[in-house]
DNA sequence: TTTGGCATGTAATCCGTTACATGATTAG
DNA sequence: CTAATCATGTAACGGATTACATGCCAAA
């Protein structure tokens, strides 16, 4: 009887082995650390934590030090040899759909093409600038451990894509508004 | 009383202005000549279809040249001015889930990780030949119309991704697996 | 004659966000 | 006192994929 897990709740479980904690640090954690690869809205987690409960890869118990009713997981061997596996498995690839393009493709009027692409731009700049930001707010966190590489990887590939829309932007403007 | 209308029945009307055409054949023309950038189902084309003949955005007709039961669908003007206003509205931003991602970030193990970027690099590589075929069929097609450029933009934007995911992919593994 | 492609649609299911409902604690 | 934040969860809803159900026509 094999359980079918969602990357939601091996999302939720890999978490937990940052160390334990309640499903309101976990969506803090997810906004505030992964929030550019990554989102869980509490209708997320608090069922996914339910059910990694009643699978026996989590426990689950109740903050004595907390004078609010806080509960606590704590991801147990059973979820890291389920965990280990997954990480193992290969990235499922997350369907393309750009809205962006699509309008671009469906677009005959230059003006609008232009105004899109320009936001675009615009937004990518300002992605690279969040970016920036976090790497710092990560190097100085925790200054060279293997997390830290981890961390930065992910940064540094939203930060290449990033890059690149720009790139293309600049491109397809120029294309757009020539010799002036 | 304003109908709401999903991403994907616009996707559908926009695709109706480039000819009139059949859910079949709709199907056909998503998968082979926007499949890089979006993706539409029969689940979603068939009920989209209906809803926007409801709403009196596009026609049907059943084709008297065809054998088979055949069910061609038309842009009404109606249609047109819904379709302009949406693709003058800003796209909204997608979602960003990567599961690559989430997965080096959460794994400590150097060969694990090592292994999904050096695919992740390979798969990168391998679009950027599907999409190098795709341009060539793009420009044998139409040489040289507005169509053309808009099709060019879209391919140019993931070509640059792509390329940004190559090079990402040669700057972690340089880090993983330093001089030798 | 049987397989593959044309052709239409619906139903089941999955996965995710947003809204709802509730309440305690703490800082200003 | 009162607003923000901590804290937990469920319900409703939306949007998409996959599976299901059906059948014709053409080519091998």
């Amino acid at each position: 009887m094999q359980e079918n897990r969602t990357s939601t709740e091996f999302a939720v479980l890999g978490l937990l082995t940052l160390k334990p904690m309640s499903g309101y640090e976990m969506r803090q954690l997810v906004t505030q650390s992964i929030g550019h690869f990554w989102s869980e809205s509490y209708g997320q987690i608090y069922p996914s934590l339910k059910r990694l409960v009643n699978g026996g890869l989590v426990t689950k118990k109740t903050d004595p030090s907390s004078k609010r009713d806080k509960h606590i997981y704590q991801i147990t061997d059973e979820g890291r040899t389920q965990l280990d596996r997954w990480r193992a498995a290969a990235p499922k690839p997350q369907p393309t759909r750009n809205e962006l393009l699509l309008k671009l493709f469906l677009n005959e009027d230059p003006a609008i093409a232009l105004e899109h692409v320009t936001n675009a731009r615009l937004q990518a700049i300002d992605q690279l600038r969040q970016l920036g930001f976090l790497e710092e707010k990560l190097r100085s966190e925790h200054s060279d451990d293997s997390r830290s590489f981890a961390g930065l990887a992910t940064l540094e590939y939203d930060r290449y894509r990033a890059e690149a829309v720009v790139r293309w932007a600049d491109a397809v403007l120029a294309e757009l508004a020539p010799q002036r």
